[in-house]
DNA sequence: GTGGTCTAGACCACT
DNA sequence: GTGGTCTAGACCACC
């Protein structure tokens, strides 16, 4: 069974690193068509978190495509793997990396440390790569 | 005199969208210390926002080093000179590169085609590479 | 639960006031990490004042370090890290001395007295001495 | 003739920085009762700073008592110092004291720093140590 | 004129 | 419930 990881007290919001974590255990093949998820509750109990944020967490990979719940049953990983429109996919990482840039700037930092940073981080985590869609 | 561009609805709250912009204009060099900012009440006309909105800006601003206010006679560009200790630098470029790493994973990208956009970004800014500051 | 206790009508702003006192119980470790603070309402209606006030002064505190917010759940005390650069607060330090000898001279105090002055209220208070950090 | 020097930028108001440094001279002794000031417009002129800022600055020393103007020759010193009582003398020291000790243990500094420093900036100031007032 | 503080009240995101 | 953002409008200190 599949349980993220999450950190309190990060800026980032929990039902939203749950949102990631799951995102990417299914594009990185970790979690497979058909895979059921953790319950709602069973979840929630797991982390030490409101259910609530768990049930949001959900509803906004359901929305996406990326799971689906049958009732009764629980939450399974969907069939097909949602498509966003390249051009909106380009548009997101432009964003990101924008926002990243301006961040590391203020802050004093040459492109060479940010780009060594980022390499770090990316080099240390999994299912990355091969998952590359052409745009 | 420079004004920053604006967009309401953003996600990006709008003091912090001001904050962004002159910080980047200000290590980009389109701003040199001593340059005088447009007053808290002009801006707050030209972008159509409450001058409250444009006073936490430059709050922000000032606390951060870029910009210093003088009573009575407005904001001016600061010397440069760093206020956070490296470690909470580090920490922070960290925080910066970990929400790109997430959102970029979540669009599967491969770390790749993050890098690159990265590096397309970065070349395409002036005034980094130069500011490098030894932790 | 710790509320602070303020003046309205002193030259000092009552977020400034907040915040001088939150600081001190954290230093003086009568807060320790990890303590909960009363919520911006909660505060607010404790002392009388606009809740923006108090966001206010919880909003400078997390800045310093000094406190975490977590969303939807509350203010709590942090984990001391040095957020500032060694250069930063020996530059705060000065500013602060400088005051006291300004204000104290223009009421005709001998340095002696000065010195006598701030010896006894550094005497009685907790928590100093150990949190001497290196520059 | 006397002139202050003032410095543009600071977290003082400048008109703060003449008044302090006049007082001081006088409780000092490098100005004798008697003694003739700059002009407001003269030693606006000389400070390259607005005449208002003079003559608030002037405003303030004559409400204490510490310089008199003669319609029509100028400002001068006034012959008696003006008193204040002990107690709220005492009152003032203990507020700018204290107002030190809090800055400065919210950054980190140890009772001995803090000491350090104020012995330093003391130290280095004229006229003080002969103006001892008993309470 | 300038920036700084405070109030009152609204809406949003998160738990 | 929590904190975060924004608006509208007031008063103050400073230049």
């Amino acid at each position: 069974m599949f349980f993220p990881r999450v950190t309190t007290g990060s800026d980032r919001p929990i039902y939203r690193q749950v949102v990631d974590q799951i995102r990417l255990a299914v594009v990185g093949g970790k979690l497979r068509p058909g895979d059921s998820l953790p319950s709602v509750r069973a979840m929630a109990e797991h982390l030490l978190v409101n259910p609530n944020t768990i049930a949001k967490a959900y509803a906004e990979l359901m929305r996406e495509g990326f799971v689906q719940a049958q009732q009764g049953k629980g939450v399974f990983v969907a069939d097909r793997r949602p498509v966003l429109s390249a051009a909106e996919r380009q548009r997101r990482l432009q964003a990101a990396v924008e926002q990243l840039a301006h961040e590391a700037a203020g802050l004093g930092f040459s492109s060479k440390q940010i780009q060594e940073a980022l390499a770090k981080k990316l080099g240390g985590m999994a299912g990355m790569g091969e998952t590359e869609q052409k745009p």
